[in-house]
RNA sequence: GGUCCCAUCGUCCAGGGGCCUAGGACACAGCCCUUUCAAGGCUGCGACGCGGGUUCGAAUCCCGCUGGGACCGCCA
């Protein structure tokens, strides 16, 4: 039988971390059993849920790679995919189970009856064995056995009755969902029961906590996936570090692209554990996927940065400023840092701005030092082979004649080119500035 | 309060009776490289929550405790 999972959102906020982590994993079963993944929106609070916020989600999901093959915007076989378009289904049964006994109305809502003692035991896919009874659903305060309702006042189906009808009708196979849900599950599953439908297997998915371990909110800052591309980190990055979090790859393999997971990926692996969001360990995957990137896709991926930054991207070529990140290498850990950390290639604005004439490591531009710095600078420009093989060559000869250390000399001309203490190997960058900006830049210091 | 779940380095994972004086990764510290910082290489620091069993043998199985977490909405 066909694989067939869910992400089943509601819309009423953007798609946050927890979200994007379970989409991720019915992704992943999804594309290794060769199954479908659906997308239903669950927009029965209608209050709260807006249809921006369920294009905000599709976007995420798509920023993520996760593209699902049946939903609202694609339609398939077993929709609508939307619950406020499947109401004659929620209120159709909901009069079955009134008629069988199952439930009884209050006023416009229909509420099923929660009988004693029923057994509602069943299988986790990761959890194992989970046994519990209908008793466990007791009242907060009274601590009465508290009925489930089905149809709310206004009409629309409840979470755990919309769910078990659409994932019954959707014949969805796996239900794969947060660790919160657990608790929800002997309800559906009485749901299930007294429809006498086949319930699907359930397989939940480890929380993902915040630092002070507990459920990732608002209050530990960055949650919503878009965020994080603001910040400057990579689809690959994001969907690389979730899919480690409860799951690994094994063979000590943790860093790999979608298609290697889809293809590694068993849910027998997962773990039950919590897992605490740990922001280092994104940064580095988002640097080891940042190394990875050909100069071309590492370009475009930098190029807002810079722009947004307020730097004349347009005035240079494409070739000139990817050599620029390619000398790089891997430094920086998101493309915004990245792309701060090389804004002296695209303008020599910035370099002004940081520019103190004392900040120099480690001595500074003293007016004692300027005329030894001046012939350092001339020697430099006059080089007839602008490589940086050349360069260094002759920096190197230089130093040496006049008994001086390379790292005083080196460090201005960081400084004057860059307006930074570090960077790449200073003559590679003063090779691909050009001699004419380099000498600009030294003028402007009356460093030459 | 009730029900349920969980428990290996600070964090993410591996290990599921002997291969474990517990492995990898992040972070941290140090060294090498070096004109600086990254990258890279090497080294170090660092965990089986506690107590009982079962067993020749337990991180691994069982029980209890403790500690976390989730749920108990006409929210999803």
């Amino acid at each position: 039988m066909e694989t067939r999972v869910r992400f089943a959102p509601s819309p009423t906020g953007a798609l946050h971390i927890g979200g994007g982590h379970t989409a991720l994993f019915n992704w992943l079963w999804a594309r290794r059993t060769g199954g479908k993944f659906v997308l239903r929106i669950e927009d029965t609070d209608r209050e709260r849920s807006t249809q921006e916020y369920e294009e905000t989600i599709m976007s995420g999901m798509r920023w993520l790679g996760l593209d699902w093959d049946e939903g609202p915007d694609l339609g398939g076989p077993y929709g609508p995919y939307r619950q406020s378009s499947r109401l004659d289904l929620y209120w159709e049964n909901a009069e079955k189970l009134a008629a069988e006994g199952h439930a009884y109305k209050d006023g416009n809502a229909v509420i099923f009856k929660v009988l004693p003692n029923v057994e509602l035991s069943f299988d986790d896919v990761v959890y194992g064995r989970i046994e519990t009874k209908s008793d466990g659903l007791r009242d907060r305060e009274s601590g009465d056995l508290k009925d489930i309702v089905l149809l709310k006042g206004d009409g629309m189906p409840t979470y755990n009755y919309a769910v078990v009808v659409d994932d019954h009708f959707m014949k969805i196979t796996h239900v794969i969902r947060g660790e919160d849900h657990i608790s929800n599950t002997p309800k559906q599953l009485l749901i299930y029961k007294a429809l006498g439908w086949e319930p699907p297997l359930f397989a939940h998915l480890p929380m993902i906590l915040g630092k002070d371990k507990k459920k990732l909110s608002k209050r530990h800052g960055a949650t919503s996936v878009y965020e994080f591309r603001d910040m400057g980190y990579m689809p690959d990055s994001v969907f690389n570090f979730l899919a480690n979090l409860g799951w690994s790859a094994g063979e000590d393999k943790e860093i790999f692209d979608r298609e290697e997971a889809a293809e590694l990926f068993e849910l027998s692996r997962v773990t039950r554990k919590p897992a605490v969001f740990d922001p280092d360990k994104l940064n580095f995957i988002n640097q080891e996927h940042l190394k990875r990137l050909d100069p071309t896709t590492r370009l475009g991926l930098i190029k807002p940065f810079w722009k947004e930054a307020g730097l004349p991207v347009e005035e240079y070529d494409d070739a000139y400023l990817a050599e620029a990140l390619t000398l790089m290498g891997g430094r920086g850990q998101t493309a915004k840092e990245l792309a701060a950390f090389s804004d002296y290639y695209v303008s020599f604005e910035p370099v002004k701005e940081r520019w103190k004439p004392e900040g120099v490591s480690p001595v500074g531009v003293t007016e004692e030092l300027r005329p030894k710095l001046k012939d350092f600078f001339s020697v430099l420009l006059a080089e007839p082979h602008w490589a940086a093989e050349a360069l260094e060559t002759r920096a190197r000869a230089w130093v040496e004649e006049k008994g001086v250390k390379m790292k005083d000399y080196a460090m201005t001309l960081r400084y004057a080119l860059t307006g930074m203490k570090v960077s790449p190997g200073i003559f590679e960058v003063a090779t691909l500035l050009g001699r004419d900006e380099v000498k600009r830049r030294l003028e402007f210091y009356d460093l030459v």
